[in-house]
DNA sequence: GGTTACAAGAAGAACCTCGC
DNA sequence: GCGAGGTTCTTCTTGTAACC
């Protein structure tokens, strides 16, 4: 049984916000590590996710284990955060339930942040992959002052919570085809192949089914590759893979 | 150079969605 | 209602980068 603390603005929630909102899938700002935020918290030098963005390099490199180096990058990293893209930001957000997949459904789904957050649980809901209880935790989370009021402040720091015109993602060469990722690739980190595949039109899935597509083995292969080839899913090594980028 | 913190990935449990 | 498929969340491990 998990316990959720019940006060949105006490330490330990803010920290964890902050750390989500920093991680490889949501805003991905390299540095923004554990301990750093565990200080600035401590500090009282962020209340609130759209403070990151007004944090200064005197203040970062004075803090422990920081120096110029690693306060320059951190704010670079921020800035590069900036213009990640709306299903990122969603996702970044911590909405319950909305983790990468609910966000790249969403972000497709609606133009920008104002429509979603207005979007009632009967909108919601009627979207494919939507169940009552997403609907219901996306309704509750814009439905607190505390949260838009956060939103609106990213906004107004120059976090992109819009849908890029023309975006193909679903629509490309590789549109409905499933794809699951193991082990280590020389060419690609995660996000890069994730977002290589996203880009034109496939999807990553975290598990394998009779569903997937293509699993793609890289060194050292976990239990994934196992059971792709007990279900005869087709395997792709590294070069298999980047050739069926290559040819799309 | 040692220490510390962060990044990246694997694995599995819990839980949600959807179709039958 | 149930089961299959898929996603989220958490924990653990290992390698690397940066600070002191």
């Amino acid at each position: 049984m998990a316990h959720r603390c019940p006060n949105a603005s006490c330490p330990a929630q803010l920290r964890e916000r902050i750390l989500h909102w920093g991680g490889r899938g949501a805003m991905d700002i390299d540095g923004l590590g554990d301990s750093l935020v565990r200080q600035i918290v401590e500090q009282g030098l962020v209340e609130d996710l759209a403070d990151l963005y007004e944090l200064d390099h005197a203040t970062l490199a004075g803090l422990e284990r920081m120096g110029d180096l690693s306060a320059r990058n951190l704010l670079a990293a921020f800035e590069r955060s900036k213009a990640r893209g709306f299903r990122h930001a969603l996702y970044g957000l911590g909405i319950r339930f909305v983790g990468g997949t609910v966000a790249t459904i969403l972000a497709g789904d609606f133009a920008s942040i104002e429509e979603l957050k207005e979007a009632d649980r009967e909108r919601l809901e009627a979207i494919d992959g939507i169940g009552p209880r997403v609907a219901e935790s996306v309704v509750a989370f814009f439905g607190r002052p505390e949260n838009r009021r956060v939103v609106e402040r990213l906004l107004e720091n120059g976090i992109v919570f819009r849908r890029p015109a023309g975006d193909r993602r679903g629509q490309g060469p590789l549109a409905g085809r499933a794809i699951v990722l193991t082990g280590s690739l020389e060419r690609f980190t995660r996000a890069q192949a994730t977002e290589a595949i996203e880009a034109l039109g496939g999807r990553v899935a975290g598990s394998v089914s009779k569903k997937t597509d293509y699993v793609v083995a890289g060194a050292d292969p976990g239990s994934k590759l196992d059971r792709a080839r007990s279900l005869g899913v087709e395997v792709l090594d590294e070069a298999g893979f980047t050739a069926l980028l290559e040819a799309r």
